[in-house]
DNA sequence: TATGAATGAGAGTTCATTCAT
DNA sequence: TATGAATGAACTCTCATTCAT
């Protein structure tokens, strides 16, 4: 085996840890989810996670940072700059609430466990890091006066408290609303946060 | 001792043990949180609260309930039925924002134990229950062509998403809203259910 | 309230709370009757019992020795030294397995607890005294050579062995002996012990 | 390690922890014998007894079960079918006796237990169907009119009764019957039974 | 490198006993 | 004298982590 299909194999395991520790924590909770029950479900031995992981709190830490990461892709997927403010705010939002729709466990996920105390200061820090792209359009924007003259805590929240109060909804209620619905939505959002 | 400051008493214990329930339960989380700490925090036997909650799991359902209860008397404090659906709903989101910058414990309590395993199914309905005075608002609001056309659970989260989402990124960043901040972004949610 | 009637009234008292544990004891086991629980059902508070006995232990002694007492009682009841040897022992041995099947849960509870490890030295030493009238009887009739020339023990195993089996399994198996058949039973109890 | 060897150090542990509850149970009783004493006695760590028994009930059981079985081995041992029901009985009834006298601690635990709370149903009915090739003696002897016309339970009672009283007696005052007094003893109950 | 048996600290919970009323 | 709320020691059981293989 050379160096890099030995480096491919341990991310392979590294990933089939991950995933295996989503789909169990989402079905049983952080404390309901036995290293010893990931090992098995994965096919492998508990002391082996130890050797990808310090700890199982290290572990739920890379967990939250590597959906954040996917969050933010699929977030940014066909984005395109010279759009208009408004077209550029309602591609990111309905990118969002889609990737949230069509991935419940990876929503469930950071938001059950954004503010769990085994939760480091550090992954909080570094999964905002991550959401910094978007930052800058809400910033930009901002500047340009295409939106409402706010602190920009307050027009990201009035922007993404409704996707994650959506999808949670959804989940709660087992609906699914259609594509039309969810645009009437993203255009309702953007009434919250465009400059009249 | 008579029967009033017999129960009376009683009546002490139990939110002496609530509340030194959720002092400690935000800080550490549920599973962070062992009787023992919180019956030594309480100043109390680990068995007495057992005689007040049955295990630990109604000790933090009734919690939930309890606090949702407090949310509810807040939200409605000083409402008046003949303003206009503007004032109205401006009313309850800036009392609902205030509580929740005023009690954040409170909140990020009911915030991470909403979907936790150990919160009943009865504690989900009951504290439903509890909202449905605020539901009545919104469904005669889009009844009466005060708000756009969209399910009810969409306009639900245009209005709620925002204030969980601003009072995470407040408690987060320790900073305060003014007043004045806060009715803006009171006004920018209203443009967003309002009908045009 | 005379002295006479105090006396009669904690007598009562006492006995309430023998009978209370009797039944407990017999449906849940020892450690399954809680003073809690015997306290509640005798309808009294369970720091009286502890104006009664001693604690737990010294309760289930007191219940052992009291239950042994009765078991004497109804032993000897009718029981005429003129008779002839068998007839006396046919009369001790139905006297004996009739009290325990018409009263199972005192037959059982002398059974499981004879060994318990909170049944003292003492109490064992005590019950063995209230049996010595029987005992005289067996060691009057193998010095009379009508049993056999056996240890005395083993002549009252082979008399007290038969009848402790056959309560235990009518007791299990729901059974009822008629009359005619514990005569039966008696009468070869008689033969293994009667000398030939 | 081979496959071997690891199944017989598994097997190994497993009666590790069989024999020191048992030593211990005798000693102080279920509910005085908690996990930690038997952990500490049998030098591993509390957890490894979950390892092979599901819990305390399950190991206590089990227990019951291996020694049920370990009792009909030795109740069997050199027995003959072609002897008369006379030799066979007492063959039967004296290999019992003998084993009980030289085993207490297996006799007491199965005396003290045989009603248990915790007993199973089902340990019940598997130690019951250990028990069956004895009870087939019983049953062939009763047709072939060697033993008298009772109900096949009081047959028992008569023979096994009497082993059981023995051994109790023996144990309570630490007597030790020699081999003639036992013959003699086993003629005695061979009295009871048989057909005259 | 991978394993999983073994560990033991620490969790939730029960209940005999006490004692202020 | 009788009560029952309060206690806290002690129980059973779980599971993150280690380490010999």
């Amino acid at each position: 085996m050379n160096v890099h299909s030995a480096l491919k194999n341990k991310l392979d395991k590294k990933n089939l840890i991950l995933d295996t520790t989503l789909e169990l924590i989402s079905e049983n909770g952080f404390h309901g989810t036995p290293i010893s029950m990931i090992a098995e479900k994965a096919g492998i031995g508990a002391g082996t996670i130890y050797r990808y992981f310090e700890n199982k709190e290290a572990l739920i830490n890379e967990l939250f940072k590597e959906i954040k990461r996917k969050v933010m892709n699929a977030m940014l997927d066909g984005y395109n700059e010279n759009k208009s403010f408004k077209d550029r705010f309602k591609h990111l939002w309905m990118n969002l609430i889609n990737y949230f729709m069509d991935h419940p466990k990876a929503f469930q996920f950071i938001e059950q466990h954004r503010y769990a105390s085994y939760m480091s200061k550090l992954t909080r820090e570094e999964s905002f890091m991550i959401m910094s792209p978007v930052m800058m359009f809400f910033i930009e924007a901002k500047s340009a006066k295409a939106m409402k003259d706010l602190p920009i805590y307050t027009i990201i929240s009035l922007a993404y408290g409704p996707i994650t109060s959506l999808a949670k909804l959804q989940i709660d209620h087992k609906q699914k609303l259609s594509a039309e619905r969810i645009e009437q939505a993203a255009n309702a959002c953007w009434d919250a946060v465009k400059n009249n």
